[in-house]
DNA sequence: CTTTATTTTTAGACTTATCTAAACTTTTAT
DNA sequence: ATAAAAGTTTAGATAAGTCTAAAAATAAAG
């Protein structure tokens, strides 16, 4: 059996992986929990005893074939349950993460493809992640921070990489969800802000909101 | 904060009051919980002091407003629940039980309403038991279990009083579920078995199945 | 109305996950 | 290349929930 904590600590080490190269450091994931790097090492010892990472003594972390499957299953877990809340019940997108986290430590496999039918087999979730197959697929979405590209570029917004609630009230205002369509009109030299249009309107963002957005180009 | 282990007290507490009449005791907690009265006794000192429970040493333990107010909630969660997973999953009522013994644990009274709104505020749950009310109101059925009534009775089943797999399977087999219209056509002196019309077809079943049996009788 | 049986509580121990403080490695910088 | 800084691990404690075994209280029976 694999505690609600375990998993915790799967998901984290996941998450970190996929956004840094290379071993995981023990700081990292109590950052990343919101724990102490010492009850961190004292989980690590555990997780290995049940060889679910790959773990040497001040030479940071790696996920397991195991532990890589639990990771990607919780991770599915999660942003399927986070659809429904959103696609279901009328949530929005920046309210659910805190309610997933909880439900996606429900254990029955047979739950979560029920769930998977209901919601039609979604490829992504309401941020635009990819949400892992059954079999531990995760879909590549080919998408770009908006702020990597050039003047002219046309595409769709696939994603946004930040969560808080600010951030999301904001692209409300601004008309901008996931299957937008945007086209760089201009990029000022200055800041590197940005002159965008959407559904045919000029609107002007800054540089550190276009990071957060991942566009797929337009072929 | 209260503990999902503290929840699981207060709901087996508030199932106890239902099904029997007076204080409830430390081994029917440690039955319906499975535990032992050692740790039912430990439990109970830290629930008095959460001013949940009223309680005193040897003499039995009822539940206060708050710890009342408490368990009613868990048991709407409950229902709630269940009755999604039976109505929009396809889950069989038979299985969900386990379920939703996780998903009542949930942290959210806004999911919990939500939920209860995307179901359109169903007052009863696939089993027929009554669904509690945002406000704590449990719908009173009258109902009665089909062993206790009068040979050329009619009525509608509107719940049963048993979660096991077999017999659940059984009421399937014989045609019979929650809004069922059945007849007694006949009592058996010898072992109080019933013949009992279903659909205009005769069916015949023992009174150890009729007393799990919930009857509305038709006006 | 005592003795026996049952129920309940206490005592002491164990496990899981956490913490702080101290010790130990590794990395960085002069 | 060695001292300081940063990162990591150990040691020892704590809290929650559980257990077994023993003690205490209540209920039942003769």
């Amino acid at each position: 059996m694999i505690t609600f904590t375990e998993e915790n600590y799967l998901k984290a080490i996941l998450a970190i992986s996929l956004k840094t190269e290379g071993k995981v450091s023990t700081n990292s994931i109590a950052a990343e929990i919101g724990t102490s790097a010492a009850s961190v090492s004292d989980m690590l010892k555990k997780l290995q005893d049940k060889k679910l990472i790959k773990y040497k003594k001040y030479k940071g972390v790696s996920l397991s074939k195991r532990g890589a499957e639990r990771a990607v299953n919780i991770l599915r877990k999660h942003r399927l349950w986070e659809t429904f809340l959103v696609n279901n019940l009328g949530f929005n997108w920046g309210e659910v993460h805190y309610l997933a986290e909880q439900l996606e430590h429900i254990k029955s496999t047979e739950l979560i493809d029920k769930l998977d039918a209901f919601l039609e087999y979604p490829e992504f979730d309401p941020h635009g992640e990819a949400i892992p197959t059954k079999d531990g697929n995760i879909a590549n979405t080919n998408t770009t921070p908006l702020n990597e590209l050039h003047k002219k570029t046309k595409g769709k917004v696939m994603g946004v990489t930040l969560d808080e609630k600010t951030f999301l009230d904001y692209l409300t205002k601004l008309n901008i969800s996931i299957g937008t369509e945007i086209e760089i009109i201009d990029i000022i030299n200055f800041d590197q802000s940005l002159s965008i249009k959407i559904n045919n309107i000029n609107q002007h963002i800054s540089n550190d909101v276009a990071k957060h957005l991942l566009i797929k180009i337009n072929e």
